[in-house]
DNA sequence: TTGTAAGCGTTATCAG
DNA sequence: CTGATAACGCTTACAA
């Protein structure tokens, strides 16, 4: 009635305050309403404050919630990057098991920057969310591990949950997919293909997840009852590196090989642009295989024999362990896909 | 000396009032030399506080920041989906700038459901962001646009800024860049190449922005001199959507045409599916086009012909008006780019 | 320069 | 069932 309205400027944001006033009642009536659980508030108060909120427009402060409250339904997610396609199936996968969940989720990005990770947990320690989520990066000899270690077990101690996928260099809670595994499994029918020379593109950063699918790889092939050659080369961590890689071949190595198994899908990728610079056609002349599975490469030609990794599983796990500790480390499968691009040697 | 150490259970967390006691000075002076910006404090305290900070493991609690300041140093993101390689891209382009803003980005995804999109606007309203920004759907007739509309603006009373990436049916900043345009180039650059029948596979749901490139593409043949001939269908928006209606075509149809243009790269794959399902190759029998230019899908057989977007531009453009208000509409160009998928017809 | 005191918007406790 | 009142962790006048 007497308060001068239509000013220009920024208006200071509808508190609840504001709601309470308007609707006759007090600040926590008001609360208890809009937000509190039980539906202690007589049914005449609960409408004059629904009313109130929708006509001021009303939305509750969510830091002033977390303050008050203590705790923050939200996960922070930590991953190496989002417009790669596997990490970003990855946060999707997560994102939509959250919001199933009423969390919401903080995405943070380490642009595979070693150091960032260690300040992206201190940054989201204070933010207060109810897990940080780890994913992707994790070298084989962590760099600031120390320090990390340090800071997410303070993390933990003040009630907060971590959550790794898929690395096993910190003593957190892991949901694993079984890379070894996975790719043993895809070298053993490679070998039953009849494949015999082999060439394997790492990772020249030192990933475990990454170094765990070689040596799985390179396992399968030498467990395979007919003498196999398995050669492993460590180039860039990316599509550019395994196309130069295999530029960087000579011919006579190129000549002896039968098969390329590149780490990850992209690198796959980046193998069959190289190969086919060098005038090699694929299948009919050289054999590739990747890893990861990812959907987005559901076009290229020919379709990629890869290992299938069910990321909604992972994603699934990681948000229940996310809400509460559970002990058993649950691995989840990754399993070969045989598609075209190897076909059977020797018809 | 005294404090019964070594508990299990959930600590509290390292507090400001914690780290200042340890320090032997007041919390605003810890505050000061922790958080705030004129170096006023003497050299001696500055270390003592730094030194209890570090051992104490301090981080600030950000909602308490949030709520004291009452500003926040967020922008938050809407946008369709995540997995999508167009939006990833879009995220991942906007993250960057961010960061190089020192902004944090909190990102909510619509997944295209319609009416996410008002909710997630008040749910974001909450966290006191910097910025709204919205990415991405925008249809041709909003149908919760008056509710939207309204909860924005309410929103930029407060002092929030809202800012628009491609999408101009509603009453806020944008960012454009310029799809009618981007499809026109390209359609004339199809039509020099000899093309002159084709089929344009738009989108059944009423998105703004791809309506304008329907028009654009459209209107570009028109333009070229030669007598073209061009047909629109509206599929699903989806590469499922694209293929299944090549599939749908009769054999008539198909023979007639030269070239497919879908809207975005992904229902181009969608098409090409579907064509290479009914037998044709690509391009020696039809050429496809895209729109949008994502680098994931370099590897696709055969190059496919698309409009390039400068998501880098438009993430920078969208930053700097998150951060201050820029009358003026930029729009980023979008070209076309003609790869393998689309050769010179008729020699 | 430093500390005291008052807020920021919300929830939780505890009388009425 | 409701409403004072005290937190929550931090910042920002204002006084010392």
């Amino acid at each position: 009635m007497s308060e001068p309205q239509s000013d220009e400027g920024p208006r200071r944001p509808v508190t609840l305050d504001d709601v309470a006033l308007r609707a006759g009642v007090s600040q926590p009536t008001a609360s208890r309403v809009l937000n509190g659980s039980a539906r202690k508030v007589a049914e005449s108060y609960r409408t004059k404050v629904l009313a109130a909120a929708r006509e001021l427009g009303y939305t509750p402060n969510l830091a002033a919630q977390v303050i008050a409250r203590g705790s923050s339904r939200t996960v922070a997610l930590i991953i190496s990057g989002i417009s790669d396609p596997y990490f970003s199936a990855m946060a999707a996968a997560i994102m939509r098991q959250a919001e199933a969940n009423d969390l919401r989720v903080s995405i943070a990005v380490t642009d595979r920057r070693v150091d960032r990770e260690l300040d992206l947990v201190r940054e989201l320690r204070g933010q207060q969310p109810q897990a940080i989520i780890l994913a992707g990066t994790g070298y084989v000899d962590p760099p600031s591990g120390g320090e990390l270690i340090a800071e997410l077990q303070r993390y933990e101690e003040t009630g907060g949950r971590v959550v790794l996928i898929s690395r096993t260099d910190l003593p957190f809670e892991t949901v694993r997919f079984d890379n070894h595994e996975g790719a043993r499994e895809l070298a053993a029918e490679l070998a039953g293909l009849g494949y015999r020379r082999s060439l394997v593109l790492g990772s020249a950063t030192p990933l475990l997840s990454m170094q765990q699918r070689v040596e799985g790889f390179v396992a399968g092939m030498a467990q395979s009852s007919a003498d196999t050659a398995t050669e492993v080369a460590y180039p860039e961590f990316t599509w550019e590196g395994a196309r130069d890689h295999i530029l960087g071949l000579s011919d006579d190595e190129l000549q002896r090989l039968q098969l390329v198994f590149a780490i990850t899908d992209d690198m796959a990728l980046g193998a069959i642009a190289g190969l086919r610079a060098r005038g090699l056609r694929i299948p009919e002349d050289i054999a590739v295989a990747g890893f990861d599975d990812i959907t987005t490469l559901r076009d290229v030609v020919p379709p990629l024999t890869t290992v299938h990794v069910a990321l909604d599983t992972v994603a699934e796990e990681t948000i229940k362990r996310a809400l509460s500790p559970d002990g058993d480390v649950r691995t989840v499968p990754a399993s070969p896909v045989v598609r075209a691009s190897t076909p059977r040697l020797h018809g």
